[in-house]
DNA sequence: TTTTATTTACGAAATCAATCGTATATTCGG
DNA sequence: CCGAATATACGATTGATTTCGTAAATAAAA
């Protein structure tokens, strides 16, 4: 089992990680540009941060090219997953039920989403 | 509108709110002894966080007794949903619903817990 | 081919978080 | 009252995160 450590990215690392997931392939500049919208940040300080995030395996990248182009190295899904057992144990007594009512009440859903949460609820009680 | 900017509380504070959350009224040495159960920790580092924290004002304290009286002075609702939401904007793409499906799928809930979800997924409905 | 612009590498400063040692004060049992 | 135990205050260190300046490499433009 070559246990592949777990790296919980930083809360900037995670910045970058959401474009990249939804870009799939970006250069450095390209995800500057895309933090810029909501962050003012250099860009030598994205160029440092992805170094980082590849160094500790979050991305790959192709430095075959004169502009290195960037992916994720985790997949959003094991990320998440992994995030949210950390709040539900931390935050919410260990009760992924109290995050969902949380998350419910406080967060507006439309009546499709809704019915889409009842249908893998009756799945999962079927089991 | 007095602008009570919120304060995040870092990973070890919110060690220390949950315990306080779940006593109401602690001394240092409570909450001390409580982390203690779960982490290695000293004394003097745990002091020195709920220090802090009551001049972030993430806890108040009645110091007009020997020993120090803490309790918190944000609310677990407030705490969650804050972090929630975060959670939801920055991994979720904004997606309240894929967050419980998130949670739904990877982490176990009873029977009666599912009951209580969908009870609470009719009366959205309903709205 | 020069010059200009872009990109990467690297180092180091500036924060922030977490830890603990030591000193000082306070209480309490004897 | 005196000493042991307990509490608080405070400073300093360590380590991680974020930041950016500057230099070197590379490509594009003139």
């Amino acid at each position: 089992m070559a246990s592949t450590k777990y790296i919980k990215p930083t809360e900037s690392e995670l910045e970058i990680l959401q474009v990249l997931w939804n870009k799939g392939l970006a250069s450095v500049r390209e995800v500057h540009e895309e933090l810029s919208k909501s962050k003012d940040v250099g860009y030598t300080t994205t160029l440092k941060l992805m170094q980082i995030m590849n160094e500790k395996g979050l991305v790959k990248r192709d430095d075959s090219v004169k502009t290195h182009i960037y992916q994720a190295a985790v997949s959003r899904e094991k990320t998440q997953k992994h995030l949210l057992g950390k709040m539900i144990d931390g935050l919410f007594g260990g009760s992924p039920t109290q995050l969902v009512i949380q998350a419910l009440g406080n967060h507006k859903a439309s009546d499709q989403e809704l019915e889409e949460i009842q249908n893998l609820l009756n799945n999962l009680k079927k089991h």
